[in-house]
DNA sequence: TTTTATTTGAAACGAGTGTTTTAAGGAGCT
DNA sequence: AGCTCCTTAAAACACTCGTTTCAAATAAAA
């Protein structure tokens, strides 16, 4: 009973726990924890269904796998846009700037269709009923991505509050998780979605609003 | 084989479809739909498990009822506020004014631990995997607030484009959802939730965030 | 009261669930 | 060769699921 054991030599034709861990992170985020069965991964992955105790020994390790893999990927990616901004010295940074790239290092993952699209709604999912402890969700991600941001905004918009600032981070993701919410909801329902809304002049009117707000935030302790 | 039938003379003992529909509100919003087992609505309901099918026909025609019913009321209630503010003519109705009115008539289903702050969480589930037509949502809900919170935006801010109005309306609902994600999920955590957020208070900044925001967008075209 | 109709109850149906068992296959080694 | 270890396969396990059946109980109407 090896769980999580290494590669067995070299690759050998995509390994049966390589290619279940692709069937999970594809069913899962589609269809959820409930409703994916052990029996439609191992159909998937194309082995046998003892496969899955085999190699994770239960259903819910395969899920925490594949949940932890992608929040940290992503996590990671998050920060490394932001830093990568900051480290530049020439010219000033200015607001509308910094929340540009928070934005479209936010919303990146939604946009290319690679395995980061489909896992936002199982992170909306592991919100609504839990699976995991949300001490893996608050340490791998939130804490993190919230913390960089922090150090940007105090940089770039000096005399603001730290408790200003948090509330500011906060409405400007609950925007930017709302666009991803309507853009998932209405993806392939043109009659609403393009009518009302473009997607990069959401994210314009999202980076100008928001600046405003936050300038306003500040104007008080200026 | 009735369906949806009429209580059948006075009301006996709280009748078991009223029963049913009550197990059913507290169930599948707490759980989801698929959590849900048709036992578990019939234990608690206190009836025989065959009342499901006899009364409603399906699990999937209860859930609906159940739905229907939930998103007219909300919707109607937070209508009413908006429309209730909007008739008073003696002072004029500033902009923070009517932001304050708006979500407190959005968050209220949420504060009182009546049947509507159970339902958002199920409002959330059906949006990432759907068991009813969209069509409902929208017509029901969408389409009836943001039309009354428009009419409203534009008496109070004239000036501001149709196209603004929406992606304005579109940032303060996207922060208050936010805030009601992050309530559900620290609600009972002591450390998280009251360390960096009173609630009050992110009403109060969403308010002052958002007019400053709108006040940006109607600059261009006053 | 008898006769109808409506509502309940207990049991069973067939299908699907995660997991375990048991045995067969296959690679690399001495 | 034989031997060990890892991997796969098919079947069965002990459930739970939504729904149906059909007889008994209850209420309404005659």
């Amino acid at each position: 009973m090896a769980i999580l054991r290494e590669k067995p030599n070299i690759e050998s034709n995509k390994h049966v726990q390589k290619r279940l861990l692709e069937a999970a992170e594809e069913l899962f985020c589609e269809n959820g924890f409930g409703a994916t069965s052990v029996r439609d991964l191992t159909t998937r992955a194309g082995c046998n269904v003892a496969a899955v105790n085999y190699y994770f020994g239960s259903k819910d390790n395969l899920y925490e796998e594949v949940f932890r893999r992608q929040l940290i990927t992503i996590t990671d990616k998050r920060i490394a846009s932001i830093k990568n901004l900051m480290s530049r010295k020439e010219p000033a940074i200015v607001l509308e700037e910094l929340l540009r790239v928070f934005a479209d290092s936010f919303l990146e993952p939604l946009l290319d269709k690679s395995s980061g699209r489909r896992f936002i709604k199982l992170m909306t999912r592991e919100i609504i009923d839990p699976h995991l402890p949300r001490s893996l969700f608050i340490e791998k991600m939130i804490v993190p991505t919230i913390g960089t941001m922090q150090q940007a905004l105090v940089k770039v918009c000096p005399g603001l509050e730290t408790k200003a600032i948090n509330m500011c981070i906060f409405s400007l993701i609950g925007q930017l998780l709302h666009l991803i919410r309507l853009k998932e909801m209405f993806d392939e329902d043109e009659q609403f979605g393009t009518l009302m809304f473009k997607f990069d002049q959401v994210i314009e009117h999202v980076v100008e609003f928001s600046a405003a707000g936050i300038r306003a935030a500040s104007k008080g302790k200026d």
